[in-house]
DNA sequence: TATCTTTTATTGCAATTGCAACAAAATAAC
DNA sequence: GTTATTTTGTTGCAATTGCAATAAAAGATA
């Protein structure tokens, strides 16, 4: 049998697993303990920040954040519940829902982000130098590029 | 304000963020595709099974998982249903329960390894070389190590 | 010893997530 | 143009998770 998992692989898959896991949910406990929203709410939040009117539609939403549909549908329907976000139906396609962030949505993504960027530092920057955090941040990059398939040489 | 959050770290900890969702969350499909029940149970398998006489105390797993306690309470009340566990309380400690794996459970441990290890293969270790996955579990073990406060020089 | 605190585990209830079914509109196929 | 397929979004219901309260035993303190 080719292709079986080396042990430097299997011991570099726990710790992507493990480190991650601790240093995610550490930030998360510092952000609940600010009295803020989930993360994945930071994350809508600042994917509509960064878009053009400030709105993007669902599927959008979905397909950058890899979401499941009814997760996206239902997380809008909270944060729009509390103000954050607007949502109404898309011009060109009657199918399409359009969330657009709110001033106070705004203003709670920059809120946010001071605490959440202090516990990045904590809990995952001050472990590297810059020059570490690049070859970190390179190599991690291939997990979302392509997926599934190494890259291969079609020559 | 010191210790701000450079460029090269931010984008580190998206590639982090985003590399290990899309990796885990393709492997844990296959997982479920192949009609196994969810990793954590895999996980906790295998703590199990690395045991001496394979079983282990609720706040073990949960120490080493970093499990909230409930969550082990009832996983195992799941596993246990389905005869992957037995439990037992603890002899020199009558707050405590022992979990044990069956044979049963080291069979399906043993099964769904053969899957995960695969997906492992295929959405992790083929985008890297052994030397690459080296430096990666390298810089990720940090991580796991120490938490929150990086290793300081006390001198 | 009696009392206070910590550790360990469980449980009721509310919130969230996941599955599967559904519906409406857009697109493709014929 | 009509029919089939795909895309997009929602929803009822079941399963899971999270919070907060509870309880019992162990350990610490006086």
């Amino acid at each position: 049998m080719t292709n079986l998992l080396d042990r430097t692989a299997e011991t570099a898959w726990i710790a992507l697993i493990r480190g991650q896991q601790r240093a995610l949910s550490s930030i998360e406990d510092e952000l609940k303990a600010a009295g803020f929203p989930p993360l994945v709410w930071y994350d809508i939040l600042l994917e509509l920040d960064r878009s053009p009117e400030g709105a993007l539609r669902n599927r959008d939403i979905e397909a950058r954040m890899l979401l499941a549909r009814y997760s996206v549908t239902r997380l809008l329907e909270r944060m729009a519940a509390d103000g954050l976000v607007n949502r109404r139906p898309c011009d060109d396609d009657a199918r399409g829902v359009i969330a657009r962030i709110t001033p106070k949505g705004r203003r709670l993504r920059r809120s946010m982000w001071k605490t959440y960027e202090r516990a990045i530092v904590r809990h995952f920057a001050a472990q590297y130098t810059k020059k570490e955090a690049k070859i970190l941040g390179d190599l991690l990059a291939r997990l979302s590029n392509g997926g599934a398939a190494p890259d291969r040489d079609w020559g």
